[in-house]
RNA sequence: GGGCGAUUAGCUCAAUCGGCUAGAGCACUUGCCUUACAAGCAAGGGGUUAUAGGUUCGAGUCCUAUAUCGCCCACCA
């Protein structure tokens, strides 16, 4: 049989070949069944503008992981994908790409545009699918869904027709944010605030019946001074109060402004004077409804000065702002100019600054959706790992306002509303109308809007299972099992998803919430591009293989912490598919045999070191199950990490070498052939879902091999073609070996006492020794039978052991517990090294003696602590004692 | 202004219900290219758990305060 794999793994061709193979063998798929239980996770629908980045890849590594366990476990797995269509987002990328033709997308009018972006998706919408793919995500591609599609389109109209018959979307004119840039509204969390070094102005308002007396008023948007129809002060401000009532006149544009009082107005801010632009800021605007008082806009859609701003009309608002800011200089309207700090709106995709702006947009009233929503995180049906996101989530659903939902672009849901021509009725279907619901006139006009891409995404659960039709998907599958998302936007989908879950389908849309943290970079800083500090996933597979990539990123996040992420990190997860891949090379090479036979395998008759690292292995999964379902997957990592290779190619492959090498003893020689086959395969179970593609490459190498050579490598499972569709190890009593699991570490701890002394006397490693082992009266353990173990993981070629056996001469001695461990250096021990040694030793028993005496010296300690604790301390010290005296004794000796 | 998280070895992070001498990976020291692996092997060194109090027989872990960093929320011009 072959073993010709290179000494270094390449993940390359490994991984495309997986990967084509699980997808062309339909193992992703999943249809309704009766006979299994279901597990299902929708993913987080990229935007179809997405490009693969880190956080992604943790995203999506995570869902893997879970699907993949639930999988082998035996669950009906279905993993949701699909794209969103990202309204803003794509619209832009769309519109810059026809700037630089230079089109702009008015002058080829809505439908065209509209086509433009369909041909933009079909060519570059796979992008990020084809990326996920490379990275092992087993999603099941055949019901990939995109949020604009037929199915999904029709989902998104039914809620809205839904809501809207029941009093939960309304249309209203109200103060909204604005995107001067995308000329559109934007949702309360579309905005982005950010601290920004400002000014406030102080700017004086003159009085009309006293040009030499004035008000002095107090912004950080002089700008918006042109639309101003009043100045307000605190009613009980003394400064003010006579005031109020009389008449300013407007700089510059020298309109009449009344003084009026209202509560809102701080005295201790600023000046105690406010200007009021109902038009331009919400505020003002409550004022300004108090009052009566008119609302002048001076803005238009774009950002520019309008007709109202006098001579700054065309001008760009910052323009006008500092042209504004000079004129009222030169005309001595400026008090004075301070610095300060405030937060400043802006548009999530595009970053503009965000003006306040007044228009007639569509509403989903939040209070009775959100008031479900918190009861279902209160009644747990909906639980959130870990569990302080759940405050987040209800401190957001407690303080919401209503959700503006209406986008003026053109790519995206659109609003299935029509106005009457005759009439002024709006008529609202899930079907295309022609006629007024109300009086039957043809002259309708559709309304020109679309919905907040959050619309749809909120129905992402069910609408991606057929809702509203009732399908057997839908049955099936919903709710879903766990959701795994980013705390950034726990607001505008999770809590939308559970809202639009229970209103529509009467069901909570999963039952748990995984948050993940954030990747950062080196200095824990956000990746961003304009930074420039991103790390590239699909170049670090390229690099380091999709496996190193999972499993470095997933043994670097705890539960909920940011990730800081380098590029140096990779070589961990590298180096760890490196090992198994050489330990596999070291297995295959010994499983050939010229003329296998088949002997029958028995756990109960095995060598101590097969048990011993059967039972490891059984503690190993049982371990790590209890990490995963906790959702602790680093823990998990770990702790296979660990096994693989500090117990598993340390210690075991090093036992078992000289049994694979002796061609006398047969049944041995096929024991160990036996046992390391079957504790490889467990264990690429166990890591299958961390780092499929070397795990799935490795198994089926193996079984090959095994069955060539006529070894079983299950006991009691039969054997899967592929990792994919396999068993999840679990716990089995009969692996379970309280024996070996506590002489084993008694044994490591003689072999690494002999290593050190060698190391310590600088003995060269192929030197072969003589030592003696000491054990007491009671010692309750025969080390007899580990004799030849002991002598060839410690290069002895001599080994004695007795009771009480007396030190020889010219010998370095460790204490190990109760036993002594003593090496003949006759003409080669270093009596300065030994005693040096002797006495660091001491030092230590010393030291742990001194913390556990002031512990059992503590009277309380005695008296209040459990006696199971009480009792391992006192074992300790008289333990302590007994080594104290041997270390003593060994340095009398010593001189 | 409010809320949340973090602070543990030189670096990046663990540590279950408060209980074993606080553990890994990287880096470091010493010796090894030993027939699976130098992306490796063997043996080591490295800690006042941010600071100050408190609760407790016992605190990295619980409480209070302080400091520093980060995130989120908030209409005071």
């Amino acid at each position: 049989m072959e073993n010709n794999l290179p000494s270094q793994y390449s993940p390359k061709e490994i991984e495309d070949k997986w990967y084509r193979f699980w997808e062309e063998s339909g193992f992703f798929h999943s249809e309704p069944s009766s006979s299994k239980k279901p597990y299902t996770i929708v993913i987080p629908p990229p935007n179809v503008t997405g490009v693969l980045h880190v956080g992604h890849a943790l995203n999506n590594i995570i869902q893997d992981i879970l699907i993949r366990w639930k999988r082998m476990q035996g669950f009906n797995v279905l993993w949701m994908p699909g794209t969103d269509h990202a309204g803003i987002a794509t619209q832009n990328v769309v519109e810059r790409e026809l700037s630089s033709k230079n089109i702009k997308r008015q002058d080829i009018g809505r439908e065209r545009f509209i086509e433009e972006v369909w041909k933009w998706k079909q060519q570059y919408g796979s992008t990020i699918i084809q990326q996920l793919k490379k990275l092992g995500s087993s999603c099941d591609w055949q019901r990939e869904r995109f949020t604009m599609d037929e199915g999904l389109s029709a989902a998104v109209k039914e809620t809205f027709v839904r809501l809207y018959r029941k009093g939960l979307i309304y249309k209203g004119k109200y103060m909204i944010n604005w995107c001067p840039r995308c000329r559109t509204a934007l949702a309360d969390d579309e905005v982005e605030h950010e601290e920004h070094e400002g000014h406030l102005w102080h700017i004086k308002y003159s009085f009309k019946e006293n040009p030499q007396q004035h008000i002095v008023v107090a912004t950080t948007r002089p700008e918006t001074m042109l639309g101003d129809v009043a100045v307000a002060v605190n009613p009980k401000d003394d400064r003010y109060k006579d005031f109020i009532g009389k008449t300013l006149l407007l700089p510059i544009l020298g309109r009449e402004l009344p003084v009026v009082a209202d509560d809102f107005v701080s005295p201790s801010f600023g000046t105690g004077a406010v200007k009021v632009t109902p038009a331009h800021d919400p505020n003002d605007f409550a004022i300004g409804m108090r009052h009566a008082l008119p609302s002048i806009v001076v803005m238009d859609e774009d950002g520019t000065m309008n007709i109202n701003a006098g001579d700054y009309n065309g001008q760009d608002r910052f323009e006008c702002r500092n042209a504004l800011v000079e004129d009222l200089k030169l005309r001595k309207h400026i008090d004075r100019i301070i610095p300060h700090k405030h937060s400043v709106g802006h548009c999530y995709r595009c970053k503009t600054v965000i003006e306040p702006y007044f228009s007639n947009q569509w509403f989903v009233k939040m209070r009775p959706l959100a008031d479900a929503a918190i009861l279902a995180s209160l009644n747990k049906s909906v639980t959130f790992y870990p569990e302080r996101w759940e405050k987040v989530y209800l401190s957001w659903l407690d303080n919401v306002r209503d959700w503006c939902i209406s986008r003026q672009i053109w790519w995206g849901h659109r609003i299935p509303a029509w106005y009457c021509d005759d009439c002024g009725a709006i008529s609202v279907s899930t079907e295309d109308i022609n006629q007024c619901t109300k009086c039957n006139s043809p002259r309708l006009k559709q309304d020109e809007d679309v919905l907040d891409t959050w619309f749809s995404s909120a129905l992402w659960p069910f609408s991606t299972l057929g809702w509203p039709k009732e399908t057997p998907e839908l049955a099936y599958y919903y709710p879903t099992s766990t959701l795994v998302t980013d705390r950034g936007i726990i607001y505008f989908w999770v809590a939308r998803m559970v809202m639009m879950g229970i209103e529509m389908v009467k069901q909570v849309p999963f039952s748990h919430v995984y948050i993940h943290g954030t990747i950062l970079d080196e200095q824990g800083r956000k990746m961003s591009k304009s930074m420039g500090n991103g790390i590239d996933p699909l170049l670090m597979i390229d690099r380091y293989g999709a496996d190193a990539v999972r499993f470095s990123i997933i043994i670097l996040t705890t539960e909920g912490q940011d990730v800081k992420l380098s590029e140096s990190k990779f070589e961990m997860g590298r180096n760890f598919t490196n090992k198994l891949w050489n330990a596999a090379r070291f297995i295959f090479m010994n499983l050939n045999e010229e003329n296998p036979e088949e002997i029958a395998y028995d756990i109960t008759t095995l060598p101590f070191e097969d048990k011993w690292i059967h039972n490891r292995l059984n503690t190993t999964i049982e371990e790590c199950t209890a990490s995963l379902d906790q959702y602790k997957f680093n823990d998990a990592a770990m702790k296979m990490y660990d096994f693989t290779w500090h117990t598993f190619c340390d210690w075991y492959l090093e036992m078992v070498k000289h049994r694979l090498n002796n061609a006398n003893n047969r049944i041995d020689k096929k024991n160990a052939q036996t046992t390391l086959a079957i504790i490889f395969g467990k264990t690429l179970h166990l890591l299958h879902p961390f780092i499929p593609f070397i795990t799935e490459e490795l198994w089926n190498n193996l079984t090959r091999i095994a069955q060539h050579n006529k070894i079983a490598l299950q006991i009691g499972v039969t054997a899967s073609c592929s990792l994919v569709t396999s068993w999840w190890p679990i716990f089995s009593k009969q692996f379970a070996d309280d024996t070996s699991e506590h002489i084993m570490p008694v044994l490591q701890d003689i072999i690494r006492a002999i290593r050190n002394i060698r190391c310590k006397m600088d003995i060269k490693d192929k030197q072969r020794l003589k030592a003696v082992i000491s054990y007491p009266r009671d010692f309750v353990y025969d080390l007899h039978e580990h004799t030849n173990l002991l002598k060839r993981m410690a290069n002895l070629e001599e080994l004695d052991m007795g009771i009480e056996l007396q030190k020889p001469s010219h010998s370095a001695s460790e204490v190990i517990g109760n036993l002594q461990v003593f090496v003949l250096l006759a003409g080669i021990l270093d009596p300065l090294a030994e005693k040096d040694r002797q006495l660091k030793h001491l030092k230590q028993l010393e030291n742990h003696l001194t913390i556990i005496r002031r512990k059992l010296n503590n009277e309380n300690f005695a008296a209040k602590a459990p006696p199971q604790i009480v009792e391992t301390e006192r074992k300790k010290e008289d333990e302590l004692q007994v080594q104290i005296e041997k270390v003593k004794h060994i340095l009398l000796n010593i001189g």
